[in-house]
DNA sequence: TTTTAGCACTTGAAACTGTGGAGTGCTAAT
DNA sequence: ATTAGCACTCCACAGTTTCAAGTGCTAAAA
């Protein structure tokens, strides 16, 4: 995978290149870097290997006389000769754990913990999402009556998701009528997604309520709804604040459109749908890797958690230029966290 | 209220400048506002009135060779004639009432859906949260038994809440463990606060239960964490984006230092709360109005909606060029529809 | 052969300048 | 009381200059 054309000298001074550019921002230059960087040779040589890297298309220059700034083949490998190796690093763990003790349960808290707590560890934007398989099962119903024209419908889906709705009828019940009603629900609807719930079987419930047959028909609404509200993609976005600190945001136009795709919650499924392959592990998108046009400057990191039947991500966005050691770092073991966390939760 | 020192064109000149600016976002001079809004008089006589507005208090020149600027007393002014007159115009009542339809139950999603139905209807950034009181009681408790070490716990709140929360035990129960639980919680928890669970209570379940009296402090900590969520404040924004349309908010630090206040809800909930007067009825907080300082260029208008023990609002959050009168009437409009949507439903 | 010092060259950012237009206030005429 | 006219002010914008940073190249040094 590493470019056999590189000398150690020449990835040394990329590495130092990247790394000063994910600090300033700005581009690097040669004097800097021999000053800096503690190299043994001056400028000049400096110079010759960061044209000989430009040549080979690890280096850009914005224009004639600026330093130079990584390209994306730089950032690339980059993290490809990071990722696997961060395992050793000194780290903040604890705290992790610590603030993901607390009980998460619903996809839904999961989903915006994570993503708050991805912002929160790495001075990027923090993405969470799922997404939508449609494979959503209930183990078990159970009914609870509250009175004459209302009852609880409690679903038990797989990986512990509990779901309880109130259902309001238009006329009269007993708590018999809940008690025959869940009874059928749990013969006929059990481990059924919600697309394999077929007129026939509804028919066949109805029947078998009687006189009580209307019964079903505002229950299946509820419980619908909530099938297709576990079922669909869903994306969680937390401290979009953070990108207004790097220069590459500044122009507020650019930041618009990048943010318009950030909120419109739809076109940024687009997006991970284009990226994500289902494998677990870190995945980096760096500028163009992206499959959209307002995404060209940005990079986007996340991992895979993969939980029973549910699938869902937990990430930062941010500029090309991201601290990627830290961040990929950080990213690994909060999802490692959460995953631990829930499978434990499961047991 | 009115200014007796304002004649009648002084005030459809201050209107009209008003009008403009919202519109434009840019000063407005005299020969403008005397072509388009057909006054009978030359800009001459406008740059008279217009002069005496602003040694009143009620225009401002951002420099010598600039047209007027309205001053926060003018919209204050402009508002106030507004309030109480919205209801006769045209609008779009239909459409709020067609995308409120769909149940709205849980308060966690009332206030998303508030929020985001205010952005999109305004062209401002949506707000909707909910104040902690500390008021959540439980209705009635019910336990279902999920297997040996596990059992699912439906509490029923006032005002149709239903929470449901798994419960899982370091050691084997059977189905009438459960049954007995949720008697003794119904006879003992039923229409307490969290603050008035007091532990000879708990003490007492504990004994009732006898060798299953480790039951308890598990289902406690669910319990009472439950009812510490509902009884929290919150605060849901939609639209952040919309900001970034305003030339009001280009300049990026003036941009982050607002939207560092809105994403911190803690902050954001100070700055309401200060604001916040328990009475219904439509809020407008213009610029320094607010107490706080990012706040300034800034318009912050809700209205709040009771029902039953839960108090909430919704509102917007744009620059203080708003256009107050679509604002106002459209909130008022939503907060109406979903405080009529949530009261039928509990019928 | 590799490294380095020196130098001319390029270029964007920032500071500066000049111009034009929009808007004002004032005065005198209506 | 209103308005036309006019001199004045001042910002926005475009063009210009200056400056510093950084480069590539060449020739000398290691």
């Amino acid at each position: 995978m590493a470019d056999p054309r590189l000398t150690a000298r020449q990835i040394q001074i990329l590495k130092a290149v990247v790394d000063a550019h994910i600090n300033n921002g700005e581009p690097v230059g040669s004097k800097y870097l021999s000053e800096t960087d503690a190299f043994n040779c001056s400028p000049a040589t400096i110079r010759n290997e960061m044209a000989s890297l430009e040549q080979m298309g690890y280096l850009v220059q914005p224009h004639t006389s600026a330093g130079r700034v990584p390209s994306e083949l730089a950032y690339r490998l980059y993290v490809d000769a990071l990722i696997g190796q961060y395992s050793q690093t000194k780290f903040e763990i604890d705290e992790i754990n610590e603030r993901l003790r607390y009980k998460l349960t619903e996809m839904d808290k999961i989903l915006s913990e994570a993503s708050r707590l991805a912002a929160s560890f790495t001075d990027y934007t923090g993405i969470a999402f799922k997404s939508g398989v449609g494979k959503a099962r209930v183990n078990r119903f159970n009914g609870i009556f509250l009175g004459p024209r209302d009852f609880i419908l409690v679903m038990s889906f797989d990986d512990d998701v509990v779901k309880s709705k109130t259902v309001h009828l238009p006329f009269s019940i007993t708590e018999d009528v809940v008690r025959r009603f869940t009874e059928a629900l749990n013969i006929y609807l059990v481990n059924l997604t919600a697309d394999e719930m077929s007129m026939p079987i509804i028919v066949k419930i109805e029947a078998i309520m009687g006189s009580a047959g209307a019964i079903v028909h505002p229950a299946m609404k509820v419980i619908y709804e909530t099938m297709n509200e576990l079922d669909s993609a869903d994306v969680k976005l937390d401290g979009i604040t953070k990108l207004l600190q790097y220069p590459e945001y500044s122009d507020v136009t650019k930041l618009r459109s990048l943010l318009g795709v950030l909120e419109e919650k739809d076109k940024l499924m687009d997006v991970i749908a284009a990226n994500n392959s289902p494998e677990d592990g870190i995945h980096v998108y760096i500028g163009t890797e992206n499959d959209s046009d307002v995404m060209k400057d940005t990079t986007l990191i996340f991992k895979n958690i993969t939980l029973g039947n549910s699938q869902f991500a937990v990430g930062v966005i941010g500029p090309k230029r991201m601290n990627y050691s830290k961040v990929i770092d950080m990213i690994s073991r909060l999802a490692n966290g959460i995953d631990r966390m829930l499978s434990d939760e499961n047991k």
